[in-house]
DNA sequence: TCCATGATTCTAGAAATATAGAAATATAAG
DNA sequence: CTTATATTTCTATATTTCTAGAATCATGGA
């Protein structure tokens, strides 16, 4: 994964209504949820919250898909296992490991 | 750990320049670096990156102390691991879950 | 004490982000 | 075809964030 998209993706979390979002979501499952439902469970006006969906789809963290006149958001978990692989590689490349041991 | 202060550790992260300062930071380990020489290291002017490092610290993400004139920075490894922990938790509550398996 | 070095703080302007109201789009049902 | 529902897009505004230059602070050595 590329440091651009991982900014991206920590930009997209680092926001109040939408790590609530996303949590909800990752609760959810792969089922997803309505957008119409996730505005009514977190008291998010209904415009506000697609504007911070689409910070959420733009980043790959969560997917979309229609079903009758509803979008159904889901997590992508994925991706978020991606970045926490870039956040946490080479951990003390220079040291002894920092996981509380002290061997390197 | 608390929403406010994990969007904090996110919102410190999502940004280029501080991403780069944390992971020289995790490949460095427990001893650190000065300011000085990540800024040399990642080409940043020493007032920007004294404006990004505190923002970091801010968050928990690195800690600090001085070595002389030289003021230590060094990759606070626990806290990301809360953000992450944060992050994952309660996956699929609702549904089976998401990490391949079909258990709930 | 005086000076050099390592780093931070102050200030200001440019750019990006969040929010809300109004309007528009897509689907379904009568 | 008309209406209702679910959601998005447009527009404007308030707020936050990033960057750079100048000034300041802290430490160590001559």
């Amino acid at each position: 994964m590329e440091q651009e998209a991982v900014v991206t993706a920590l930009a997209a979390l680092a926001q109040d209504s939408r790590l609530r979002v996303f949590r909800l979501l990752v609760t959810a499952g792969p089922d997803g949820l309505p957008a119409g439902q996730i505005a009514e469970e977190l008291a998010i006006a209904a415009n506000t919250l697609s504007f911070h969906l689409s910070h959420l789809k733009a980043a790959g963290l969560v997917t979309m898909r229609r079903t009758g006149r509803s979008l159904i958001y889901a997590a992508e978990y994925g991706r978020v296992q991606a970045v926490i692989a870039y956040l946490t590689e080479n951990c003390c490349r220079r040291q002894s490991c920092c996981d509380g041991t002290d061997e390197p």
